[in-house]
DNA sequence: TGCACGATCTCG
DNA sequence: GAGATCGTGCAT
């Protein structure tokens, strides 16, 4: 098992989406605890023109991380109660995100936030050298099938509502 | 300073 | 189908 380093990060959001499928999500509680899930759904939101994307809305103290290089944490707090965890992706000044929608054994994004004890102390985590989160390369587990739907939640977004970039890990794969 | 609105979930 | 619940962004 390998930490996935700045450079699988630092690409384009579609591209880094669909290989977070099938990778493992380390949360690690202290020196004896530490927990991994498959990640098994995700969505990619991909810049101000995204209206999708909480960039859209420009550079704010909420979206700013999302300006930053890929390998990041962004996490925000959606309908009072929930947070939302997301990796920032892409390079300096072109925000980008990927929001990790399920793991298995917990879909919905709410839900395993709250399973992994994740909150706003996560915002601006480093992936690449955080001691409490990260995600691992699992050997042998390359080029998985997937199917894609539109993002779920984001109907107010026009024309980009209907852009197939949520990416779902399919049951069964030839692996 | 106030207010409308969510990248959700659970229960009925 | 509706309610819980609060930080954020933008209008006052």
């Amino acid at each position: 098992m390998i930490r996935l380093q700045r450079d699988f990060f630092t690409r384009d959001a579609l591209k880094v989406a669909p290989e977070l499928l099938g990778k493992s999500l380390v949360r690690r509680f202290n020196d004896t605890i530490s927990e991994k899930y498959l990640i098994t759904e995700v969505e990619a939101y991909c810049g101000e023109e995204d209206l999708a994307c909480h960039a859209s809305k420009g550079r704010t103290t909420r979206t700013e991380i999302m300006y930053h290089n890929g390998g990041l944490v962004y996490v925000y707090l959606i309908y009072g109660m929930y947070w939302m965890l997301n990796i920032v992706t892409s390079v300096n000044e072109i925000p980008q995100a990927v929001l990790i929608r399920g793991i298995k054994g917990f879909n919905g994004p709410g839900k395993l936030t709250k399973k992994l004890n994740i909150d706003k102390s996560f915002y601006g985590e480093d992936l690449t050298n955080s001691d409490r989160i990260w995600i691992e390369n699992i050997e042998g587990l390359n080029d998985l099938k997937y199917k894609t739907t539109p993002r779920i939640g984001i109907d107010y977004a026009g024309e980009w509502k209907h852009k197939p970039w949520r990416f779902i890990l399919s049951e069964k794969s030839d692996h």
